[in-house]
RNA sequence: GCCGACAUAGCUCAGUUGGCAGAGCAGCUGAUUCGUAAUCAGCAGGUCCUCAGUUCAAAUCUGAGUGUCGGCUCCA
């Protein structure tokens, strides 16, 4: 054997080194002062490692430098470490339990019966910056399961033990250890080099959060924080934290009149006049884009009889999302949920099989689409509502659609044809997720006969599509695998809309048929599909999108015309009156505000257009609108902001 | 549901040790008639979330409830 290593580097380069270098040596001799100085950890082989890991093989060697975002990911892993390591000093008999790194920081989980204090929390934040300013090093060590377990026993590390015992269940023979500063703890590691490295650590919230999120469990105290590499990129993250409150759309709503909660209905909005008129525009845009692409509109009952749900499977698992309904004939000596026997619905799939049942179908009427916006009621925790994202009320842009197995791709490209559409007029990007079934067989309804056909014939679609798609494994509905689209807003952040979902599961429940051209009954297949998803959770993914900032088509509130003085109140009044006429939604400032204060009051209302209305044009018939924002269109008649108008505040589909 | 924090005028927020509930904006009235982000003056506005308790006295202290907010596996 020699005792030279062939290392390869990513522009395809090769070195020779001494076996057994460590990976930072290494860089430092065979590439540069500037890399290693740079290097946050490394990936021998495609392996995340250590920088003091020693090369002992040929290997494709990639170095990490603080410019990653994988190196970040590791530092505020690092983070979390030096945490737990200060909050076990200054809170002696709290446990270790886990501490990842997550999507903007990390966290890590205490057992402590008291939780901590928000003081508590800025005392761990200076503590942990001082640790990490003292600049311990990241210490690597394997030891044998039976040390690791002596040792944390050792420590009445209790979770620290539990952890062990799982990892070795799974058959690890070894442990790696990190320590710093004296603190020891396990982990896969890698780790940078040392505490100094991580820059500067913000804390940012404690939570109770379950053992394994598991209710069953011991409740665990959570902190979370982030880290970065400088204090300019902390400021940077905290002002986008700032944007996103701004942008909050439970402020924004109330505060634009759109919508507002009263605490006799948690969880249930209610649509004010400007909110509603929104809720109407997309609701009315919707309506003609499915009318238009063979879609029937219906409407069903809201309160059914448990035995729908009974035929359904929702009685079962699902029932406790139900809101169930007394009925007031119903004998009072009986025990309350035998007086439920009708619940409001959760989802209007049933219902519309139902309909379907309604007649013999041909295959000629497939695929059948029904469309429905029926308001659905769900009894979502309460602590976990908020804002329009999680409610119990709530409105879908609905659809099943039933047709032939052999009709299943052609019918999904038709539904991401219409996303395209709507996605694309509010400049909404998005990607898509498929979802296999549940792993639990008890959280599934359907052999897995059924689930093979109906996730192979998902993934056979998605294939033709072409789009690129992420797996989610183990994450479909209990009656059949599912896409999900996820859009990215103007924020850059992710939210989950729609979904198509194939169920073979309920034609089989509710027995529905077709003939076929060979004059035989088949099963045909159900498509659930909605674009928007639900109403609320769109709009208010929108209002926080636009910043509430609606373009003209949408805004509750198109135009406001302003008059600059009391004398082109009759201009001012006609200009409305005739814009009102061809249907766009005006109103009129003729109050004695002076017209800085009103054009002021028109930006905070964010309404796309405001019509300055005075001497010059009233004597022109003309007006000189301004662009929420600012933006000056200059003086032009009234015929060519009619113009304008026609070609911006149209709904795009 | 569970853990924690919070709840004062329509909004944003002050309110000391338990001792008469405040400001700005919004609203109303009047004056002003004004050219692109706040004209001036006056007035009015309160179940201090609800209910109970402690106290001579509670927005303030205690308990219960309601609601809202941050969370409740992105798994060493």
């Amino acid at each position: 054997m020699s005792d030279l290593v062939k290392v390869t580097l990513p522009d395809g380069s090769q070195k020779e080194a001494a076996r057994g270098i460590s990976v930072l040596d290494f860089v430092k001799v065979h590439i540069g002062a500037g890399l290693a100085k740079a290097a946050y950890f490394a990936k021998l082989d495609g392996q995340p490692v250590d920088l003091t890991r020693a090369i002992d093989a040929d290997a494709r060697l990639e170095v990490v430098t603080t410019r990653s975002p994988e190196a970040l990911e590791v530092a505020r892993h690092d983070a979390a470490h030096v945490m737990a390591s200060v909050v076990q000093q200054l809170f002696p008999g709290t446990q270790v339990t886990i501490g990842p790194s997550i999507d903007d920081g990390f966290y890590y989980d205490f057992a402590r019966e008291k939780p901590f204090t928000p003081e508590d929390l800025e005392r761990i934040e200076a503590a942990t910056n001082a640790a990490v300013k003292a600049d311990h090093p990241f210490l690597r060590e394997e030891v044998s399961m039976e040390a690791a377990l002596a040792l944390f026993e050792g420590q009445g590390e209790k979770y620290k033990v539990e952890i062990i015992r799982d990892i070795a269940a799974k058959g690890a023979r070894t442990l790696t250890l990190y320590r710093h500063g004296g603190w020891v703890d396990f982990c896969l590691g890698p780790h940078g080099p040392s505490t100094g490295r991580i820059g500067v650590v913000k804390l940012t919230s404690v939570a109770g959060a379950y053992w394994r999120g598991d209710s069953r469990n011991a409740m665990l105290q959570r902190i979370y924080g982030t880290a970065f590499f400088d204090k300019k990129a902390l400021d940077a993250h905290l002002a986008r934290l700032e944007e996103v409150k701004k942008r909050d759309h439970r402020k924004l709503g109330p505060a634009l009149g759109l919508f507002a909660f009263h605490e006799y209905a948690p969880g249930s909005p209610f649509w004010l006049p400007a909110g509603t008129t929104l809720f109407n525009v997309l609701q009315e845009a919707m309506r003609r884009l499915v009318n238009r692409n063979g879609y029937q509109e219906v409407k069903t009952p809201l309160l059914f009889n448990k035995r729908l749900w009974e035929m359904s499977g929702h009685w079962g698992p699902y029932k406790k999302n139900m809101f169930l309904v007394v009925d007031s004939e119903s004998d009072e000596t009986l025990p309350l949920d035998e007086r439920c026997s009708f619940s409001l619905k959760p989802m209007n799939c049933p219902s519309h099989h139902l309909i379907y049942k309604m007649g013999r179908r041909s295959y000629r009427e497939l695929p059948l689409r029904y469309y429905t916006t029926d308001a659905l009621h769900r009894n979502e925790a309460s602590g976990s509502l908020g804002g329009l994202t999680r409610v119990r009320q709530f409105e879908q842009d609905d659809s099943h659609i039933y047709l032939m197995e052999s009709q299943i791709a052609a019918e999904v490209r038709r539904i991401v044809d219409l996303m395209k559409i709507v996605y694309g007029a509010f400049g909404l990007q998005f990607s898509l997720m498929f979802s296999t079934r549940p792993p639990n067989p008890a959280d599934r309804i359907g052999d897995d006969t059924l689930w093979d056909k109906a996730e192979g014939a998902l993934q056979a679609a998605l294939e033709q599509i072409g789009l690129p798609w992420q797996l989610n494994a183990g994450d479909g509905a209990f009656y059949g695998p599912k896409i999900d689209f996820t859009v990215t807003d103007s924020l850059g952040r992710q939210w989950q809309t729609c979904t198509i979902q194939l169920d073979y599961a309920a034609p089989e429940r509710f027995d529905l048929t077709y003939v076929g051209d060979d004059n035989a009954e088949h099963r045909p297949v159900v498509i659930h599909r909605a674009i928007y998803g639900s109403f609320e959770r769109f709009i208010a993914i929108l209002t926080e999108h636009y910043a509430g900032a609606f373009p003209a088509w949408l805004a509750p509130l198109q135009a406001r015309v302003v008059t600059v003085s009391e004398r082109f109140v009759d201009w001012g009044r006609a200009v409305a009156e005739r814009l009102t006429a061809r249907g766009w939604r005006i109103d009129l400032d003729d109050s004695n505000d002076k017209l800085g204060a009103k054009i002021r009051n028109s930006e905070l209302a964010k309404i796309p257009f405001t019509l300055v209305v005075g001497e010059k044009e009233a004597g022109a018939q003309a007006v000189s609108p301004r662009r929420h924002g600012g933006e000056d269109l200059k003086t032009m008649p009234l015929d060519a902001f009619v113009e304008l108008m026609s070609r911006e505040a149209t709904p795009p589909y």
